[in-house]
DNA sequence: ATTATGAATGAATGCTTATTCATTTAATTG
DNA sequence: CAATTAAATGAATAAGCATTCATTCATAAT
C-alpha cells in the first residue's frame, strides 16, 4: 500500500481541493503579474495561506507550474469535447461548436489566456511546457480532421487540402486569442468568433447556414 | 549641444554597435532559456563582455528587455515594407508578398519567434510590452487593409466583411508562428506560407494564380 | 478523553541576481 | 608625448527568492 491510499477519504479530498486552489492562485498571479514575476509568496498569499504550502503540496515551484499548465490543459480539452458531444450529428454544425467553443467565457477568459501565453512563451526552453502545448494541439487537430473529413464528403467540396486546412484553423483560432489578450478591450470572444465563423463560410460555401 | 553630439565619430559608432551587439545577445539568451530564465551576466557573458557592461549602455534590465523587443518590432516593420515596395503593384501580388514576408528567414526565424512569444506571454501585465505589440499590429493592418480594399474593387467581390478578414488574416499569421515555434521540427516556413496561401485562395478565388 | 497522525505555519537559511562604483584600459587631443 | 576623456571591468553590495523544518493546530481513531 503506498502512504497516499492509506488516507482517509475526507483527507484525501482535502489535499485534492487545496490542490485546485494553490493552482488556481497560481493563476490569478500569473495572469495579474506575469510568470516572471510570480513568486511562492504570491501563490500562498493569494490563496490566503501560509509560506511553506506550495512546498508542501506540490514539492517545488516548478512542480506547481507543470500542473497548472496541465490544469488549464484538461479543462480546455473538457470544454470542446462536451462542446462535441452536446451538438447534434452533423459535421457542419459540429464544426461551428468545436471552433465556438474556443471562445467560451470559460477557456478563452483573459486570465486563461494570459496563462496560456505564459507559458507558450516558455515553451522552447522548457521541454515539459512543450509537450504539455504539444499534446493540446494534436488530440485537438483529430477530432477536427475527422469532421472536416465528414464535412467535404457531404459537400462534395474539391481542391481541399485537409491537413492544411486543419492547420489554418488551429493558427487562426490561437491567433485570436492573442488579440483578445494584447488588445485594449477591443477586441472581445464574441468578435473572434465572428471571426472564425466568416473563415469557415468561404471553405465551405454551401453551409454557411451552420456558421451564422 | 549635448554631451553625445561632442563625441567622436568612431566612439559614437562604438556605442550604437554595442547597444545592438547586447540586444542580439538579449534575444540568443531568450530563445535559449527563455526570458524568466536570462540574467544580466547570460547576456553580457553572449557578448563576450563584462558584467556591469549592460547597466552601462542600458541603465537597467529592464530597459534592456524593452528595447530588445522594439528592435525585433522595427525588423519586422522594415521587412514587410520592403516586401510591399519590391513587389509589382498588383493588388494580389502585393497580399501575396506581404504574407509571405511573415515567413522569412530573417523574421521567422525560431530565435525571433521565441523572443515575440516570450514578450507576448508578459504583455497582459507588463504596459511597455503590450504598447509595442499593439503598435506592431495597428501599422501592419493598416497596410493590409488598403491592399484588400483594391483587390476586393479590382475582383469585385461581394460579401466579404474586411475588418473581419484582416483580423482574421493577421491571427492565422500569428497562429502560425506558434506552430513553427512549438512544433518539434515538424512545421516549418514554407509549410505555414503554404496554409496562408490557402486561405487566400479561398477568400479570392479569381485570383488564385497569384497565391501559387 | 487521550493519543496518534496529518496539515499548516512562518521564521530562518542560503543561494541567485541586478546594480553600483572604484579602478583599469584605450582612444583622442593639443 | 603627456593629458584628458570615454569605455569597460569585475569585485562588492544588497535585495529578493525558493526551500527547509521545528513547531503548532486540527482531526480522526481508540
Amino acid at each position: 500500500m503506498t502512504p497516499t491510499s492509506n488516507l482517509q477519504p475526507k483527507r484525501r479530498a482535502a489535499k485534492v481541493i487545496r490542490r485546485r486552489q494553490l493552482i488556481e492562485a497560481a493563476i490569478k498571479s500569473i495572469a495579474k503579474r506575469g510568470l516572471g514575476d510570480t513568486t511562492m509568496a504570491h501563490v500562498s498569499q493569494a490563496a490566503g495561506l501560509s509560506q511553506g504550502i506550495v512546498n508542501l503540496h506540490f514539492d517545488s515551484k516548478d512542480n506547481l507550474l507543470n500542473e497548472t499548465l496541465n490544469y488549464i490543459r484538461h479543462e480546455y480539452e473538457e470544454n470542446w469535447r462536451n462542446a462535441i458531444e452536446n451538438t447534434p450529428d452533423d459535421p457542419a454544425q459540429q464544426l461551428a461548436a468545436l471552433l465556438r467553443s474556443d471562445y467560451n467565457k470559460k477557456v478563452a477568459d483573459i486570465q486563461k489566456l494570459a496563462v496560456w501565453f505564459a507559458f507558450w512563451g516558455e515553451a522552447k526552453s522548457r521541454p515539459t511546457y512543450k509537450k504539455i502545448c504539444q499534446e493540446r494541439v494534436t488530440d485537438y487537430s483529430q477530432s477536427l480532421t475527422k469532421i472536416i473529413d465528414q464535412l467535404i464528403e457531404e459537400g462534395e467540396y474539391k481542391n481541399i487540402k485537409i491537413p492544411q486546412l486543419v492547420e489554418g484553423i488551429i493558427a487562426m483560432a490561437d491567433g485570436l486569442w492573442l488579440n483578445i489578450l494584447i488588445s485594449d478591450q477591443g477586441f472581445r470572444r464574441q468578435n473572434a468568433e465572428a471571426v472564425m465563423m466568416q473563415y469557415l463560410c468561404h471553405v465551405f460555401p454551401d453551409h454557411q447556414a451552420a456558421f451564422d
